[in-house]
DNA sequence: TACAATAATTATATTCGCATAACTAAATAC
DNA sequence: GTATTTAGTTATGCGAATATAATTATTGTA
């Protein structure tokens, strides 16, 4: 009855916030041009913004492999977007940490990304609030 | 006053509808798993769903070049999932068509990628119907 | 007919991300 | 106190995607 959800509506709806985010609004290319490196440093280097973490911390947030996890921060570093430090607690543990020019490219990059679709910002009122709260809902699952 | 959109929840709306496609329900792994072939491939075949295409187009439609999209179809050939043809119109041109097999590949990829997260299917009837009438707004750029 | 433009291919090089194995240094367990 | 585990690095190779130049075949045009 009203418990099962209309499937063809839900298709529609998926498939229509898939391909805003996808199709329409991709700005990964713009943001790895504008940064000038791959978006994958991208992603890290917005990862650090929630403060630094260990080579190990980053690789699983990544989710890539340690080996590559190095040459990664090797070429951020070379950058002067990040710095590498010895952990206090943990001698074999290092810490990597944004530089204020890495802070800067990653706030750059969360910037572009965060700039919502033009179709959005004409949204009426009242559906916005209503979508907002919708949105909120499905980003945390029930 | 009305007609100032809340930015601030415009903010939120686009990043839980980011965070919701590509954090949550990332499925382009296990698209490209599951066919054996790139994600990117993968987007070729898809898009050749919608009918044949000329080598130029399908170089377009992906936004790569046409050095590539040679070497792409030489493999999605060679795996049996599209074939060329001469085009009867320009003797130039070559038409890549989905086999069978391509067609069923393109199509596990679509039933992959349109399965909704678990959220939306347990969202409440009204609420999913004014979903739908504001996604189909935002598809359609006003 | 000669010349320019277009579609596709071939060849070559580079970067990026992924994977694996081998290694060093430090911490932990027995 | 020796053995094992863990964090990170080094080395090597591979496939995917991008880029550029050169070539062939065909079409369109001066």
């Amino acid at each position: 009855m009203s418990d099962t959800p209309d499937q063809e509506a839900v298709a529609r709806v998926w498939s229509a916030m898939y391909d805003l985010v996808l199709r329409q609004e991709d700005r990964r290319k713009e943001v790895a041009e504008t940064l000038g490196v791959s978006f994958f440093r991208v992603k890290a280097l917005r990862r650090l913004l929630a403060g630094p973490k260990t080579m190990r911390e980053l690789t699983a947030d990544l989710s890539t492999d340690k080996p590559y996890t190095t040459l990664m921060v090797d070429d951020l570093e070379q950058r002067g977007y990040v710095t590498r430090s010895v952990s206090p607690d943990d001698r074999r543990s290092k810490i990597v940490t944004l530089t204020p020019a890495g802070t800067a490219a990653a706030e750059a990059a969360e910037r572009i990304l965060a700039r919502p679709p033009r179709s959005m910002l004409a949204l009426d009122p009242g559906d916005l609030a209503t979508l907002d709260r919708i949105m909120t809902s499905l980003r945390t699952p029930s």
